[in-house]
DNA sequence: CACAGCTCCTGGCAGC
DNA sequence: TGCTGCCAGGAGCTGT
């Protein structure tokens, strides 16, 4: 499940292929791919866009256009992005979109569930991600983290909500709980000072960690060059049921928070914290 | 505002 | 072996 880490490593993998290239044809095989216009109306516009750049915010990758538009792409959870020769035949039965380039190579977007997207953004219009929360990896300091944090909400489920903090999904959320030794259904606003900065130093270095592993692939996720990341060598409770704790021993237990499936250490995550002193 | 429940999808897996 | 049926999971939406 591409989350931050894992989209930057695409955005980055992807730069140099794009970068400068003019689209000359879209094609889209799953009509709800291309979201909110008519598809072929969206490969009328991108046709003739060159790119100069590629932008990541939140889980969004953004492909932006000499003309000021753009193109969002959300992988959700099994979309992918590569760059191939346009003549390569290989089989891709979750093929959703291609893009042609000016260069004889061609984007395309597969995606098995279907529930990715990519987006139109007209020029100078980014309402698209204008109401994501902070990047935690961007200017966020633990102050400003504290007040995003502290109110009376499961801070699993703040930790998800995208627009409180961008790019955060279950695998980051449940490790930088667990590295902060936080229980996931703790309430935000009962954390004490310690906990807040703890959970705030966990989760930047979680994910830049990740970002210098290129990402976790858990499952199926692979980068624009369909290389595996391999983070997924450092997660100490993500998928991890049933396994012994790194760090107290206890058996990691999985349980459903802020309605998704969640993963802690009962040994070193307690729901109910002792008062100091 | 918090939050549960529903929707979208299909591969993977459990159970028989 | 092969079938059925359940379910995860990001985010948007509705109803309480």
């Amino acid at each position: 499940m591409p989350e931050l880490p894992e989209v930057e490593t695409i955005r980055r993998g992807l730069e140099p292929f794009l970068t400068g290239r003019t689209i000359q044809g879209a094609r889209f095989l799953w009509h709800r791919t291309a979201h909110g216009l008519d598809p072929e109306e969206m490969a009328r516009r991108l046709t003739g866009q060159k790119v100069v750049r590629l932008d990541r915010r939140g889980k969004f990758l953004l492909i932006r256009f000499e003309s000021g538009a753009g193109l969002g792409v959300h992988l959700r959870m099994t979309g992918r992005l590569r760059v191939m020769e346009m003549d390569d035949l290989a089989d891709d039965t979750a093929l959703r979109a291609t893009f042609d380039l000016d260069n004889g190579t061609q984007l395309r977007f597969s995606d098995s569930r279907k529930f990715g997207r990519v987006y139109w953004l007209p020029a100078g219009d980014d309402s698209l991600v204008e109401g994501l929360g902070p990047e935690p990896l961007d200017g966020l300091t633990l102050e400003h983290f504290g007040s995003i944090v502290r109110r009376n909400r499961q801070i699993k489920s703040i930790l998800l909500d995208q627009s409180r903090i961008a790019g955060i999904g279950n695998i980051y959320a449940d490790e930088s709980l667990y590295a902060a030794k936080i229980h996931p259904a703790r309430r935000g606003c009962d954390l004490s000072d310690a906990e807040v900065a703890r959970l705030y130093s966990a989760l930047r270095s979680i994910l830049e960690r990740s970002i210098s592993l290129r990402g976790t692939s858990y499952r199926d996720y692979v980068d624009s060059l369909g290389r595996k990341g391999s983070f997924q060598e450092e997660l100490a409770v993500y998928g991890k049921k049933g396994r012994h704790c790194p760090r107290c021993g206890a058996e990691i237990n999985r349980e459903v928070v802020a309605n998704r499936g969640t993963h802690y250490c009962p040994g070193c995550q307690k729901l109910h914290v002792e008062p100091p002193g």
